[in-house]
DNA sequence: ATGAAAGCGCTAACAC
DNA sequence: GTGTTAGCGCTTTCAT
C-alpha cells in the first residue's frame, strides 16, 4: 500500500480511503489509486486489515473424524451437508476455515475462534461431547451444531426432525403391512436414537409391540450390517422390514438380503435416511426420508452470525419429508 | 498477551518466547508463564503472528462451482477427493481455507493468496480456464489443479491416468465380448476426452473401428442422459456396452436402459469410473475405474507446498486400476 | 480533501 | 535470561 502511495503521490492513508470507497477522498484520485492497484496487481492485504479491524469475516467449519460408528466423512449425505454450509457462508460473504478434529480431542475444536482465526464454529456433528460443547456456550464462543437437539443443552443446533423422520417411516412401513421392524443403526447416537423412537412409536399407534431384539445397535458399516442380518436370519429372528439410520446402510442391507435369498421389497421393504443423491437409481430406488439441506445450511449460518453480532439464537429443527420409492412399495 | 506479561510480571518478549518454548527463557518462568496462559484461557493470535511473521500455514482449496456439465460438488466422487485433500493439509499442519468460485469468474481464484490469506491454491477442477492458469503461474502464485494434463500447461497438475483407465475399461468390455461400446459424457472436458481416446485406442487395438454415432457428447445429468439413451433406442442405433465418464453417470444409464427393457449385463455390459462408494451396492454391482484418491491428496499437498518453498514441482499422473463387478461380466 | 501518527498483537534484533 | 524497541500492513482519529 506504501508502493501505491508513493506512485500516486499521495499518503497511506488516501490509499486506504481511496481503496475503501471513502467519499473522502476525490473521485479522480480514488479512481487514479485504483487504476494504480490494478496496474500493479495490488490488494489489500486481509490479514493486516483484519487485525487492525479487530475482527474476521471468517467461520471455521470443523468436521469431527470418523466417529468410528456411524455417519462419517465418507457419507455422501453429509459431504452434501457440508457443501450447503459452506454455500450459505459464502453467500453472506464470508470465509470459511476448515478443519478436522478426532472425536476425543473436543478441546481443540475451539482453537480457530481461540487463536483469532475465525470469529465463530460450525461443528458438524455432535461428536458425543455434551458439557464440553456447553463449556464453549459459558465462555462466549459462539457456535452452531449439526445434529439433535437434546434436553439441557445449552449450545445451539440445527437439524432435522429425526422422531418425525423415524415416524413418517414406521407408519409407512406399517401402512405396507410390515409387522416387525428391524431397525439399523445405533441408538446411542442420539439423531439415531430420535429417528428409532419415532418409528417405535409409530408401531404402537399401529397397535404393534416393537421385539427389542430387533433395535440392537448396529454400527453403521457394511461389514457389521452384513454381520448382524446374517445372524439374525441365522438365529431365525424374522422381520418384514428395515428402517435404516442412513441410505448407504440401507444400500448395504439391501445388497446382503438379496445375498440371503431375501427379496426387496416382496419380502422385506427397505426404507433409508437422508435421499443422497443416488438414492433413486438404486435397485429397486430407495424409499428414505429427506432432509432439507440447503435450509440446513442457512439456518446454521444465520444462527451463527446472529450469534457473533450479539442477537439471540435458538435451535432449528427441519422439518423431514417421506420420499416413496420401489424398495418398499408392493 | 501484555496480560499475561503483566500477571507474570515480566515483558511481552518473554511471554513470546516462553509460548514458542525458546530455550532462551528459563525452564520455571516458561512453566509458570504456559500455567497462567492456560488458567486464563489465553492463545497466541494467529492473525497477528502471522502479520508480523510475514507467512500463514494457510492453503486455500477453490472449488468451481458447478461446471454446468460433467462433474460437479453433488458429485460423491468429488467430495471425497475433497475430503482427502483436506486430510493431507491439515495431516502437513497447515490450514484450509475453502472457497468457491463461478466458473466464469476464474480471476477471483488467486484471490485469496493475493490477499495474503493463503500461500498457496488448489484448485479442484480444471475450469476450462488454460491461459488464465498459466497466468497464475507466470506471476509466481504457488498452485496445483486437479485434472488432466495438457500439452502447453504451465501449472502444475495432479490427476488420474484418464487414458490409461478408458483404455482399462474399452480392453475389458471388449474381451467380454463388445463390440460397439457406448461412451456417456463430453470429451470437450479434457479429462472425460482422454478417457474416451484410451478407450477408442483399446478398441482399435482390438480390430474394433468405433462408431463416432457412439460417442456424441452428453453432459452427466440424469435427464440428458435419460433422453440420449432413449434417442440412441429410438433411432436404431445399437450398442452393446456403456463406458461411462462417472459412476453417477453409470448408475442413471442402468436405471434408464432396465426402463428401455435393456438388460445390464446380459444385453448391455457398463462400466462406470470414480468407484465411489455405493458402486459396490449398486444392482448389478458396477465394474469401474478407480482412482487412487488419498494419493491424490497427498500428492497434490506436496506438490503445493514444494512451490511454496521454492522447490520445484512435477504434475502428477496417478495409476488408474479397473473394479471388475457384476455390471460388465456375464 | 489529504496527511501525520498511533496502534491492532505479535516477533526479533539489539541491548543489558 | 530478560527487557526495550521497531515494525509487519493496515485503519482511523485528529490536524490542517
Amino acid at each position: 500500500m506504501a508502493d501505491i502511495a508513493k506512485l500516486a503521490g499521495v499518503a497511506v492513508s488516501t490509499v486506504s480511503r481511496a481503496l475503501a470507497g471513502s467519499p473522502l477522498v476525490s473521485a479522480d484520485t480514488r479512481a487514479r489509486i485504483a487504476e494504480l492497484a490494478k496496474e500493479h496487481g495490488y490488494s489489500i492485504n486481509v490479514g493486516a486489515q483484519n487485525l487492525r479491524l479487530g475482527q474476521n469475516q471468517t467461520i471455521a467449519v470443523v468436521v469431527p473424524y470418523e466417529a468410528a460408528t456411524g455417519q462419517n466423512l465418507s457419507d455422501p449425505f453429509f459431504l452434501s451437508l457440508l457443501g450447503c454450509v459452506v454455500n450459505a457462508i459464502t453467500a453472506r460473504g464470508w470465509e470459511v476455515l476448515l478443519s478436522r478434529v478426532e472425536a476425543n480431542a473436543i478441546e481443540s475444536v475451539a482453537q480457530p475462534v481461540l487463536t483469532g482465526r475465525a470469529m465463530g464454529l460450525v461443528l458438524m456433528g455432535h461428536l458425543n461431547a455434551f458439557e464440553p460443547l456447553n463449556d464453549l456456550v459459558r465462555r462466549g464462543i459462539p457456535i452452531v451444531v449439526w445434529g439433535a437437539l437434546r434436553p439441557g443443552q445449552q449450545f445451539c443446533t440445527v437439524g432435522g426432525d429425526n422422531f418425525r423422520g423415524g415416524e413418517l417411516a414406521g407408519r409407512h412401513l406399517v401402512d405396507q403391512g410390515a409387522r416387525r421392524i428391524l431397525f439399523l443403526g445405533d441408538p446411542a447416537l442420539p439423531e439415531f436414537g430420535q429417528r428409532l423412537e419415532g418409528c417405535l412409536a409409530a408401531q404402537r399407534a399401529a397397535g404393534i409391540e416393537p421385539d427389542p431384539e430387533l433395535q440392537k445397535p448396529v454400527p453403521l458399516l457394511p461389514a457389521a450390517i452384513d454381520a448382524h442380518l446374517a445372524s439374525l436370519v441365522g438365529a431365525g429372528i424374522a422381520f418384514d422390514a428395515v428402517f435404516a439410520a442412513s441410505d448407504l446402510a440401507a444400500a448395504t442391507a439391501i445388497g446382503t438380503l438379496r445375498r440371503l435369498g431375501i427379496r426387496v421389497p416382496q419380502d422385506v421393504a427397505v426404507v433409508g435416511y437422508d435421499d443422497i443423491t443416488i438414492a433413486v437409481h438404486f435397485d429397486p430406488p430407495l424409499t428414505t426420508v429427506r432432509q432439507p439441506i440447503e435450509q440446513a445450511g442457512l439456518a446454521i449460518v444465520d444462527s451463527l452470525l446472529a450469534q457473533i453480532e450479539g442477537r439471540p439464537a435458538e435451535s432449528t429443527i427441519l422439518p423431514t419429508e417421506l420420499i416413496q420409492r420401489r424398495s418398499s412399495l408392493p
